[in-house]
DNA sequence: AAGTGGTCTAGACCACCTG
DNA sequence: AGGTGGTCTAGACCACTTA
């Protein structure tokens, strides 16, 4: 009722709806309802909040914009998450020139703990003294290698990761770190280049060295902008391509 | 339980607001309304199509998404344009590693009439006798080559496009289309890769030859998803590089 | 002051999914 | 059959821009 929206005129700037956003999201960051999970319907989160269903909608719509919600009509509106058939490899834009895209292959190649590069450090916000976790893999497309990635992640988020739970996991790295780790990636930054293949990158993507490759460095964040993960992937090219959209 | 073959096909049915919008979007190729223009009020849309507020509403609100339209609180509701400050470059890509980025200089290095290579007119939807114009042109940063494109265009579409015009234009060459063929891009697929720069290249970019380059290739398209351009960029990424967000 | 887009409501009905 | 999201309406009021 109005009466309800209108009790607490507060000077709250911002309208109703992008409050009711902000709230739905809090909801989301404290892990009230997880990924994979229904949220509750719209009539109830409008009465639960005191505003009309339309409004709950409009605030719903731009979280399903932004693909943190996902609405599935005659179900119900769900969390995103990285860990279903449906929205595998949601942020991997490399794609096979011809044919379908299969499926690529992982390959571990090593999972160590150290302390992390002054650089690294600042760009995942570890503290002078906090540990990283570096892996090392291989996606591979027909046994042929085709990106080599360089993985960085702050260690006291991920206590308990091991090669064995990383070899073992089926499905994207992504879910692992959902279901292991209660991380959700929401977003990520990713810079382009291209550079000339190292003479170590040069031999895992059994490549000459100084080939050209893509290098893709991605800094991907969860709830409340929060750095978790560093990558740096090289890509061979030969046969794929980074596909993106403009508009 | 009903037969399923004599339940309801009804299989036409779109949403009205969907509708709508493909009137709108109409109106838009048709040149109703041109780049940079209002386009009628809500109110009176919603008149002149008999149906309510509301739902010209949610029909702008896509195209608006969709960088079709621009809204102006106060002012109305514009057909978007690359020939604006605001919007210049929509579709680069391209940002230095620091500082700010001060607008590229541009400099056309020829401008050819010709037939195109059979991947090229394929890709433009050329007739086997049809021309196309091929323009070869640089952007630079502070007197520093950074990017070397190569366009294709119909040359049909392209009528009286000179050399003299190109040069003399300032802004953005996507404004030039609109102002004087009628030609509003409005999305574009990209496929990026890395390649070792040819002696050419090289030369133009004031690179060793086979240093690595981010090559950039572009299909854009006007309304009706009619491709109107294919450009090649080969992009010197030393102190730049391709930013994407992905979510 | 008038006109525009932006927000919010309440209620109706439809389309889809599940038990 | 009942619940969910999806569409559509009509009307009210707000916020911003321009004249």
């Amino acid at each position: 009722m109005v009466d309800a929206a209108l009790a607490d005129p507060a000077p709250l700037f911002s309208p109703l709806y992008q409050q009711i956003k902000t709230l739905l999201m809090r909801s989301l960051q404290a892990g009230d309802w997880k990924p994979g999970e229904v949220i509750p319907s719209e009539i109830e989160l409008a009465a639960r909040f005191k505003v009309s269903q339309g409004t709950v909608r409009k605030a719903i719509d731009e979280l399903a914009a932004e693909n943190r919600l996902v609405r599935r009509q005659g179900r119900g509106t769900f969390v995103a998450t990285h860990a279903e058939a449906t929205t595998r490899y949601r942020f991997l834009r490399l794609t096979p020139d011809a044919g379908a895209g299969a499926t690529l292959q992982r390959r571990l190649i090593d999972c160590r703990r150290m302390r992390a590069p002054p650089d690294i450090a600042s760009a995942l916000g570890l503290g002078p003294g906090e540990a990283a976790l570096q892996l090392r893999r291989l996606l591979l497309d027909e046994e042929r290698p085709v990106v080599f990635d360089d993985i960085w992640l702050p260690a006291p988020l991920f206590k308990g990761l091991t090669t064995e739970k990383l070899s073992g996991y089926r499905g994207p790295m992504y879910g692992l770190f959902e279901t292991e780790f209660g991380l959700h990636m929401i977003r990520a930054e990713e810079k382009i280049r291209a550079v000339a293949a190292g003479a170590e990158e040069a031999q895992w993507l059994a490549q000459p060295e100084g080939a050209p490759l893509l290098s893709v460095e991605r800094l991907s964040f969860t709830y409340g902008d929060k750095p978790v993960e560093l990558r740096r992937g090289l890509y061979q090219t030969d046969h794929h391509h980074y596909r993106n959209e403009l508009s």
